[in-house]
DNA sequence: ACATTATCATTGCATATGCAAATATATAGC
DNA sequence: GCTATATATTTGCATATGCAATGATAATGT
């Protein structure tokens, strides 16, 4: 049955469609951060020395690098990233998280923890989140280059 | 841990994302209809009666009705789809399909059955596959109304 | 029957985003 | 070292989409 698969990806586009609409409703409300402002943030604090150039993030984020800029702007203008240049090479435009963004950041991201585990609260075990995870990990690694 | 909770939503972004991105091309390329066009027509030919109102689509596809509005228009204009009025209530506007539209959708969606077997191809069981799926559902159910 | 409220579809407006072009800088080949 | 090519970022333009307002029709309450 090539059914099941496709029953599967459009149960992704599904979940997440739901989940997207959920979250960043919640997110801005509290947070004044959109899911995708937080995303952002995310992936510069979990990158290797909490930089990353807009080409790395658009990568990360799946979109097109001009879209990092336009998104950048207003984040940096509210002071959450700041603008950081390479020592080596002068096209690199780091991004990078400030402290105030740094703190509004883990609030957010805090905030996503309780609304993720309100996700699974009724009838999902420890094991099955876990379980639930690796599958996700085998269709979507994570591919940073 | 409900660290295993954010991550498992941030597998389903990611998921959907690298999936999105894949597909679009591809059915856009070999059919010349986007992803969410094809998922439009998807649940009119799976709707009760093979129509749904504007705004039942618009719920199911998780958008605002004005974008249904905006999308059918140009399917109705290379006739894969057409309009049809409620003999009681001349407030709705149901989409139908066209045959020319039908058979389109068919091969299309033949397509996507492909990519979505390709996706789990390596290292998947049916019962993986199947298990995936029915842990989808239960975060993401069908819920039309 | 009438008035109020709710629902469906559409439109105006603002924002978001991909693509291609432009610019600046770096790298590779010779 | 010079030239050609590649990469990073930004901008212009076109398209996509949410929100709020509008108009039409239906349903509800009295």
């Amino acid at each position: 049955m090539t059914d099941s698969s496709s029953n599967a990806v459009l149960g992704i586009f599904r979940a997440n469609a739901i989940l997207e609409e959920r979250f960043t409703g919640a997110l801005s409300a509290v947070h004044g951060l959109a899911l995708k402002e937080l995303l952002l943030m995310l992936y510069v604090q979990r990158a290797p020395g909490s930089k990353l150039s807009r080409v790395d993030l658009a990568k990360r984020l799946h979109v097109n690098p001009s879209t990092v800029t336009r998104m950048t702007l207003p984040l940096e203008k509210i002071g959450m990233i700041a603008r950081e240049a390479d020592a080596r090479d002068a096209r690199l435009a780091y991004v990078t998280l400030t402290p105030s963004g740094e703190e509004r950041l883990n609030e957010a991201f805090a905030t996503l923890n309780r609304m993720s585990a309100d996700v699974f609260q009724d009838r999902w075990s420890e094991e099955d989140i876990e379980g639930f995870d690796s599958l996700l990990q085998r269709i979507a690694p994570h591919s940073y280059s």
